[in-house]
RNA sequence: GCCGGGAUAGGGUAGUGGUCAUCCUGCGGGACUGUGGAUCCCUCGAGCCGGGUUCGAAUCCCGGUCCCGGCCCCA
């Protein structure tokens, strides 16, 4: 007996048709905002991915060379391969570019709760939009995708502007160590590391406590206050040498990550849009926590990020993660403002209820005399319905009663007598009532049973 | 990579170091070859894999695989 890979499933025909049915709901919500779906190659090349998240990545991506010696990944996410699209052949396309996408992915990793080695993910890539609307619209969009398959999300909004601005008063060689130990929640290790580089009045303490109304005004306060602080680089030696891997590791993202907070605008008028952004939610009437806290460590996030969670999945409660980003011009493109999420497909169905499932195929039970005008008929009704018959050579006795172990509701009887009078023998198999009828009217009583 | 709990027919289960490994359900067939569900009968079908201990292992021990949950990680 041959058995699965780890971490794969199998999907039998309810739950294949469960997992049908709620894709096609929330594929229907990003049609409806315009989106367009796009598929890209199940792999790619290492590169694409190490390039966007690191060599660290690939510990966890299921790689190997083909035959002609390439280095080939399984994709393990999607931004990269449609950034990477989008770059090569999309990159004239009228702007903006609103894509979805419904993939499986594949990551090397340890089973649990809600996470597999192949799973799939949905998600959209909004292109080349504007900052504040284009958040906004995508948060929205991601608030209405959950809704229509019953789940209400508790969103998360943070803002990596002013976090950036602060750590660019920080050494460089531990911003990545600090937005680890943000995203972790560790807030005691956090704290001793801020004091020991000597950056415990940035503000960062309380910024990342910040949460719900009236964070926005306090973060300004903290934004305004920031040009008044200054640390002293000289501290940069005293730290925890525990830290010294995880700087090392980040060193390249952190580079390129300054570099771009340097040309970016001062961030009191970054957090103006901010604002912005969310007062076009409250337009789009979506309920969301600012919180501080979310900040996503990657590197290439460059603003709002958000995170959406739901309960019933144990460990792994976030369902939902996204943010703005600039990728474009990592794949060789010119700069290009994106947004985008990124949507856990399999731990959405972990939280669905339960779907209709479609009702058994109309059984076409006939004698064996007559097969092949069974089969015929069998062709003619099947324009209009679901239709099968007995390919084991069964009874007609034995043919009832496999449709009644099907739970079809109806059984059309065909023999040597209906052939005859052209009258064939509908049956209702719930009441146990039959009666005698030509195909055109068969055709016209069932067809509004099936639609 | 780490920790804990598991694995007996397709599904659900019982049990013991020693007859032919339980029972329920299921699949297929029949009683009933022109009418299903009920009932009865027959058939099919199992101790995850590999080692070890033993006269003998599904049972005890070790390793692996896979499942469930947690840690790490989570693009």
């Amino acid at each position: 007996m041959i058995q699965r890979p780890r971490g794969t499933r199998d999907f039998p025909p309810e739950e294949a048709h469960r997992r049908r049915a709620v894709r096609e709901k929330m594929i229907d919500v990003m049609e409806r905002w315009g989106y367009r779906e796009v598929a890209t190659p199940t792999f790619e090349h290492l590169e694409l991915f190490t390039l966007k998240s690191g060599e660290g990545v690939i510990e966890e991506i299921y790689s190997f060379k083909d035959k002609g010696g390439r280095d080939i990944a399984l994709r393990p996410e999607l931004t990269a391969p449609v950034m990477r699209m989008y770059v090569s052949e999309l990159h004239s396309s009228p702007k903006p570019l609103r894509l979805y996408y419904f993939a499986n992915c594949f990551r090397y990793e340890r089973p649990q709760k809600g996470r597999f080695r192949e799973f799939w993910q949905l998600g959209c890539e909004l292109i080349g939009g504007k900052r504040s609307d284009s958040e906004a619209e995508v948060i929205a969009m991601a608030d209405e995708v959950l809704r229509a398959v019953g789940i209400k999300g508790d969103i998360h909004i943070g803002y990596l502007g002013l976090m950036r601005s602060m750590l660019k008063k920080v050494p460089e060689a531990h911003r990545q160590s600090i937005m680890r130990l943000i995203d972790k929640k560790e807030r005691d290790a956090l704290r001793e590391l801020l004091q020991s580089i000597g950056a415990e009045d940035l503000g960062i303490m309380e910024l990342i406590s910040l949460k719900g109304r009236g964070a926005l005004d306090r973060a300004e306060e903290l934004s305004a206050a920031l040009s008044s602080v200054e640390i002293s680089t000289e501290c940069a030696e005293s730290v925890h040498s525990s830290m010294e891997t995880a700087c090392g590791e980040g060193r390249r993202e952190g580079a390129r990550a300054s570099a771009r907070s340097g040309r970016s605008p001062e961030s009191e008028v970054k957090l103006s849009e901010f604002r912005e952004m969310l007062e076009l939610l409250d337009a789009y009437g979506v309920e969301a926590t600012v919180d501080f806290e979310i900040v996503r460590g990657l590197e290439y996030y460059t603003g709002t990020v958000f995170e959406i969670y739901t309960s019933g999945l144990g460990a792994q409660n976030q369902i939902c993660g996204g943010g703005s980003y600039e990728l474009a011009s990592l794949f060789g493109g010119s700069e290009t403002f994106s947004t985008g999420f990124g949507l856990g497909f399999d731990r959405i169905m972990e939280v669905v209820g339960e779907v209709d499932q479609p009702k058994p195929p109309v059984v076409l039970a006939f004698t064996p005399d007559v097969k092949i005008d069974a089969i015929r008929i069998a062709k003619r009704l099947r324009n209009v319905f679901p239709v099968i018959i007995d390919v084991m050579g069964r009874s007609l006795s034995a043919q009832l009663k496999s449709a009644s172990a099907i739970g079809a509701e109806h059984v059309i009887i065909v023999g040597r007598r209906e052939l005859d009078s052209g009258k064939l023998v509908l049956r209702n198999m719930v009441s146990g009532s039959q009666e005698e009828m030509s195909i055109e009217e068969i055709e016209e009583r069932l067809r509004s049973a099936f639609v």
